[in-house]
DNA sequence: CGTATTATTGACCACTTTCAAAGTGAGTGG
DNA sequence: CCACTCACTTTGAAAGTGGTCAATAATACG
């Protein structure tokens, strides 16, 4: 990778594969993200766009000049990778402790969260959005098999926890009893 | 947190538990690494020393003021940021993908790395270091209980992959098997 | 309409957890 | 010096969660 850029439309993700196969998400790319290692040669995993993309790129040379004199994209950058950073091992929670059905409540709330922010929409009332991954993609995220997500998916759908249309169209009549499934903290905290 | 700072000798664990419990070791802060996050308020996790510590502290306002003052110390900390990162995200893949065993034996292939470049030892030949970990320490970096750390220590331990010491000091007599062990790619990539 | 992709569901099994008990070793005080 | 305690670790047996393999269903697309 000779550039670096920003994410205008559409989503990406990152992936690692182990020899034999396996593979494990470590962050998704959507609009207004970063993507490439200033200073950096090699990229450390896979970036595979699952939709089509618009992207804004700059080379990394002159990008890297650029940076040496405008101090605060250097700044900028810092809190952005702070972010990522603090998303990574927020998610290493999920991965580490969480149940198949925990997970997938989890990655639920996050879609959820990010959606309502972007809509500008609430998240008191009943919330409605798309999910932009399949079952193999939700299942790489999550670290189970596409059957595992797929039945948990249903027994959410049966306990009443989250309504389907169709197999991506989700509606979950009331946030916080799917964040209680997630095992996050039901009350406060909620600042979109 | 008022101060940030950079650790001199010591070892702390960055945490973070569930309401019933659960936790999840998310990083492992070690000599030269760096405390705190410009520009935040509050911690996101917990940090906790598991030895004596000695920490070389600054206030974070005067240290903002400097960062203002001088570009290359936000970018010097872009890049250890991004080191962490890379550490995360590496580290999700041990935890959404491997086996319990495949766990352990990353656990001590990067512990051993991290000792030999301390040392400048080599990884050639037979690798001899101290796990400055208790076993609930690394089920908690590792999301297995200690009952599994246990056992799959043991198994490597039966299978030659590892000779114990006491329960803390380990030596691995051909690093190469550890790594194949680990899932890890056998050959090359190994620049210390 | 047929084929390919994505998703659901079932049966069975393996791995990890849970619960319980016993072992090890360092440090303390009689 | 030895028994005692406490923290850490090992080991066993049973239970449960998620994985594997396999068949079926739904949807999209030519």
């Amino acid at each position: 990778m000779d550039f670096v850029g920003s994410v205008v439309s559409g989503i990406a993700t990152l992936t690692q594969t182990m020899e034999d196969g396996r593979t494990q998400m470590v962050g998704l790319l959507l609009p207004s993200d970063f993507v490439g290692r200033p200073g950096r040669n090699a990229a450390a995993y896979d970036v595979v766009a699952t939709t089509d993309m618009v992207m804004c790129c700059f080379r990394k040379a002159p990008f890297e000049d650029l940076m040496e004199r405008t101090p605060h994209i250097a700044q900028r950058l810092l809190q952005m990778t702070l972010d990522e950073l603090d998303a990574a091992r927020e998610w290493m929670l999920v991965l580490g402790r969480k149940t198949a059905r925990e997970k997938i409540a989890s990655l639920l709330s996050i879609v959820a969260r990010r959606d309502a922010s972007l809509n500008m929409s609430g998240l008191s009332g009943a919330v409605s959005f798309d999910l932009p991954l399949t079952r193999e993609a939700m299942a790489d995220y999550l670290g189970l098999t596409l059957e595992t997500v797929s039945r948990q998916v249903s027994a959410l759908r049966k306990d009443g926890v989250i309504q389907l249309e169709g197999k991506r169209h989700i509606t979950v009549p009331d946030m916080s009893v799917l964040l209680e499934e997630a095992g996050d903290d039901t009350d406060g905290g909620m600042l979109i």
